[in-house]
DNA sequence: AATATTCATCGTATATTTGCGATATAATTA
DNA sequence: TAATTATATCGCAAATATACGATGAATATT
């Protein structure tokens, strides 16, 4: 793509774009909803479910961990990771927002 | 990434995956604001007010178009766009039941 | 008919993502 | 201490995404 040009885009569609980004493949989607449904949140109970090797399950928790949306802390051999629930709801405003502000102009018939 | 796994998850984990990807980058945010906002809807309008070039933006639009979020009638010389409401409403529905599926099990305090 | 406008698409370059095996690290168990 | 377990990270290969200029097709203008 030669120079990224996302850095000139207003902060807030910088944002959303962000957090979509982060649940914009399946297996992040599972991931999260995986995580929010067990209690021990353990890497490796989420690598028996999906079908994928660790280190990519590893690379996917990464990317969640990274865009704030899940938090994990080590405990002994294992990892235990969570949902992020101050920024969960923070995301689920800015989608809120959105498509509230989008569909305000819904009136306006084009085509 | 050799071969993709990302028809092996669940329907809606794809579909979900596949909205959040339309929306992930700052530029088709962008882009579906301001079709939202416009009557008009002219990709001319569009590249005017983003930091793109036309076959970039061009390229942008075609991605919410398959994805079904845009639709866009030729109109002579112009290309009219603008928001399907119907899927726009059932991925906004999409994603608040993932929200609230994934919210509900708030609850079990792991780390 | 010649020219200009509007937009889609193609080709290309580069960047990023995805996926895996191999390895490293750290803790637990035998 | 040695072996095992759990997970992170590195390095590689392949696939996708991003961005643009050039070109083409279709309509509108002169």
């Amino acid at each position: 793509m030669a120079v990224s040009k996302k850095a000139e885009f207003k902060e807030d569609e910088i944002m959303l774009a962000e957090f979509a980004k982060a649940i914009s493949h399946p297996a992040r989607v599972a991931i999260l909803k995986e995580v929010a449904q067990r209690k021990s949140c353990i890497c490796g109970e989420i690598v028996e479910v999906l079908p994928l090797a660790q280190s990519t399950v590893s690379q996917h928790l990464k990317e969640l961990k990274d865009v704030g949306l899940i938090s994990g802390t080590v405990e002994g051999v294992k990892s235990c990771y969570c949902i992020n629930w101050a920024a969960f709801e923070k995301i689920s405003q800015l989608f809120k927002s959105f498509i509230d502000k989008t569909q305000c102009c819904k009136d306006s018939g084009c085509c």
